[in-house]
DNA sequence: CTTGAATCTGACATTGACGTCACATTCTAC
DNA sequence: GTAGAATGTGACGTCAATGTCAGATTCAAG
């Protein structure tokens, strides 16, 4: 698929993968004329990437990372260097605050949101993980 | 206390402090010679505003949100605006795709971390909030 | 072949929370 | 009062992901 599908598969702008192309992050086919050709596993390596960036990876972590995460179709292209295990073991522990702050962060909008409205709304109180 | 001890017993620069104050987040008393004067509440007060950029909120955000808080000295000062509420349900709904997107990340870094490592280091199983 | 849609590259702009530096002023200890 | 530390303001830089625009090229359909 070309660059205008995926975007629409992915709900990531055409201006988004060009740019994970430049990060090492996504690869593609070219035709004749130079336009990208897209593998059809293209759209779970973006959700992916989407995944790692809204958890505040930067692009260069990503690139280290991707090879190292076993894949729709197989296991794990590399393993990762001790450098990067240090690298990622901070990374996890900001995950982990990160995690904590937000739980915390969003008990405090329900409580700013319930003292408001009086009452819970929809359903602010089913708190795991509904997406 | 003045800035530089708040920045100490924060661990926030001096920078953001003063930042804080133009984006109407933390207030001080000046000293006649226009010096910054900080409440001991002051300490909590950056805390929580930390807490809340940790959970990517922006400061217009927090800068509303923070009055709707109860405060360590008692109720709130003051009640969320139809329009804040929906604004911070918005919000709600980010944070809880982004916890979601954390605790997957993790994950996969547990299993680069792992797989690389040959059995799990330290306290990579214990995945509950372990700050 | 032609035409309009899609894509290409490259450059510049944006955003937000800071870092950093310069220079002036105030505070604190002596 | 004076020196040195702390603080004040203001301006500019940064960084990373992405928006946006321009101009050229390619693709797909008639």
């Amino acid at each position: 698929m070309r660059i205008g599908e995926l975007s629409r598969r992915t709900g990531v702008s055409e201006r988004s993968l060009r740019y994970y192309e430049t990060q090492g992050l996504l690869t593609a086919e070219r035709t004749p004329g130079g336009h990208r050709e897209y593998a059809d596993s293209a759209v779970d390596r973006v959700a992916r990437i989407q995944e790692l960036y809204t958890a505040g990876l930067c692009s260069s972590k990503i690139a280290q990372l991707l090879p190292c995460m076993r894949d729709a179709d197989g296991g794990p292209a590399a393993t990762a260097s001790a450098r990067l295990i240090t690298d990622l073991a901070v990374e996890r522990e900001r995950i982990n605050r990160q995690i904590h702050d937000l739980l915390r962060s969003r008990d405090v909008l329900d409580e700013v949101i319930i003292a408001a409205s009086g009452r819970p709304r929809s359903s602010v109180n089913q708190s795991k993980d509904q997406r």
